[in-house]
RNA sequence: CGGGGUGUAGCGUAGCCCGGUUAUCGCGCCGCGUUUGGGACGCGGAGGUCGCAGGUUCGAAUCCUGCCACCCCGACCA
């Protein structure tokens, strides 16, 4: 079932409605490809962000914050870095508005507000925050900083998918400086291992970990790792990345320190994000026609209880009921709502649940309440069983492992089905477009093989997986020598 | 920015080619009643700058021109 986030049909559109609506401010808005976050989707990115945070933490990371706008001159600072993002940048010209003589009731621009210097939207903050480096570090003993911030930042692209590549997005964007190039290579590594560590326990979205090529790097990175996914679609998403920067930016913002031995050296840097964009590959890893399916280390709540009644008598027993199990629920830490609303039929909530994802839902009817039971239904498999109210608490805390990890094995194997090896170009053009997903096969290393590719076939090479046995062979397309398997895939 | 498409109520739409009563239908919304183990039903009701601006015409949702927005495909990108 393809998940196309973008799609406008009924179905689709419903469901993103519960989560996120676009940007829609007066007439003539230039507010374009933004996002509302509604309440229930800013939940999920708040959970995810907690997780996220808390292993920042353990891994000897501190939260900080840095501005928004970034002056042209600081910006500039990084040529490749400024020449990567410059295309895509908001930038501020003028700081007031005043009426406007022609027309009554209107503002215009204050042409006598001109700024001196214009000031960037941040698209990222490497400049700002080498900046501002560049004042706390003087010896090796300032060292390392480990920063990160959370933010939202702003890239003007051509074109915008929802979740996917919105004009502004929230994100994390850690920032480090190290006095050797060892350490900042492993900070970097480390961070990106972080980051598989969250896709896959937290989000049960297997994700391979690699390194970009040459022409897929980040603009002043000297290495980028990065975790690879791939969406129900068969396309993949670039789900995180971590840089090595070298000494780029310490060079071009002039930050040395006094090492040891009482020489000047230029310090090293890593950064790394994940954004928003997390949100949209969680969905599209595990939603299905009824709508999202949340892993419970995600979901805003784990279980949702819906009561089924004819008489207010009914209803009084089916709430003291549902109280203490919620009562019990939370003190084994699993999140619940009870939703007794009596405006809404139980198959209107039972389609509302399903939509927003809800891991598990439990059902009491007068039946029940006769028998002892509840009707438990897991969201995953859509299926339904009824359950003694004394068993249930255990069979809960057991079901939510359970479906944590079947939704990750789902995803698993649906990848492992997706990974296809391929060692001739025609193969190759067959497997892009019948069967899709990612395909493993030689490359002889160039830019120009790689740009061919492009070309001809629009996939791209997601990443050099990391942890892959080496393999020589030849070039799918040039038949140049080729020392290992890198992974291609038409990508979001 | 190039190629294609679409803009009609909160959402999804018919009507447009071939101009002509009060702009269609479904969902949703409001009221009353009956209902409640998978998106309830009946009756009544509210809700519209037909994307915007100009033009043609006795008359424009419909034809013409310009603009704007969105979607899909490129280029760009997390």
């Amino acid at each position: 079932m393809s998940k196309n986030l973008t799609s406008r049909s009924e179905d689709y559109s419903k469901w993103y409605n519960e989560l996120v609506v676009k940007a829609d401010l007066a007439e003539n808005s230039a507010v374009r490809g933004c996002m509302v976050i509604k309440p229930y989707g800013y939940a999920i990115w708040e959970k995810m962000q907690a997780e996220l945070d808390r292993m920042f933490k353990e891994t000897g990371h501190q939260n900080a914050y840095f501005p928004l706008f970034v002056p042209k001159s600081l910006f500039e600072a990084e040529e490749k870095n400024a020449e990567g993002f410059a295309k895509e940048c908001a930038i501020v010209t003028h700081y007031r508005l005043q009426n406007d003589p022609d027309k009554e009731g209107k503002l215009r621009v204050d042409p006598e507000a001109k700024l001196e210097e214009e000031l960037i939207v941040r698209p990222t903050s490497e400049a700002i925050i080498w900046n501002t480096y560049k004042g706390w570090i003087q010896s090796y003993r300032d060292l390392p900083i480990l920063i990160n911030q959370w933010a939202n930042v702003v890239r003007w692209e051509m074109r915008t998918r929802l979740f996917l590549r919105t004009a502004e997005f929230l994100w994390q964007e850690g920032h480090t400086a190290h006095a050797t190039r060892e350490e900042a290579m492993n900070e970097a590594e480390l961070m990106n291992n972080v980051y598989a560590e969250f896709a896959e326990k937290y989000m049960a979205m297997p994700v391979i970990k690699g390194l970009k090529t040459e022409s897929e790097r980040f603009a002043g990175a000297e290495e980028t790792f990065c975790i690879e996914a791939l969406m129900q679609d068969g396309k993949a998403l670039q789900a995180g990345t971590s840089h090595f920067l070298g000494q780029n930016f310490a060079k071009a913002f002039d930050v040395k320190f006094t090492n040891k031995e009482g020489k000047q050296d230029y310090v090293w840097a890593t950064s790394w994000g994940v954004s928003t964009r997390l949100m949209g590959a969680l969905i599209m890893t595990h939603s299905d026609d009824k709508g999202l399916v949340l892993p419970p280390n995600l979901a805003p709540y784990h279980v949702v209880i819906v009561p089924i009644h004819k008489t207010d008598e009914q209803l009084e027993a089916i709430d003291e009921l549902a109280n203490k199990l919620r009562a019990d629920l939370k003190a084994k830490g699993i999140s619940s709502k009870y939703d007794n609303r009596t405006t809404h039929r139980p198959g209107a909530k039972f389609a509302q649940y399903e939509l927003q994802g809800v891991p598990m839902r439990i059902a009491i009817g007068p039946k029940d309440l006769e028998n002892g039971t509840v009707e438990l239904a897991r969201r995953d498999t859509l299926t339904k069983e009824f359950v003694k109210v004394d068993e249930l608490i255990p069979k809960l805390e057991s079901l939510m492992k359970e479906i944590q990890d079947d939704l990750f094995q789902k995803a698993f194997d649906y990848r492992a089905s997706h990974i296809t090896e391929v060692d001739n170009f025609e193969d190759f053009k067959t497997v892009l477009e019948e069967k899709t997903g990612f395909i493993s096969a030689h490359w002889d290393g160039t830019p120009e093989t790689e740009d061919k590719i492009k070309e001809i076939t629009k996939a791209t090479i997601r990443c050099i997986p990391i942890y892959e046995e080496i393999e020589a062979g030849k070039c799918v397309y040039s038949g140049n020598p080729s020392k290992r398997r890198v992974l291609f895939a038409k990508a979001y």
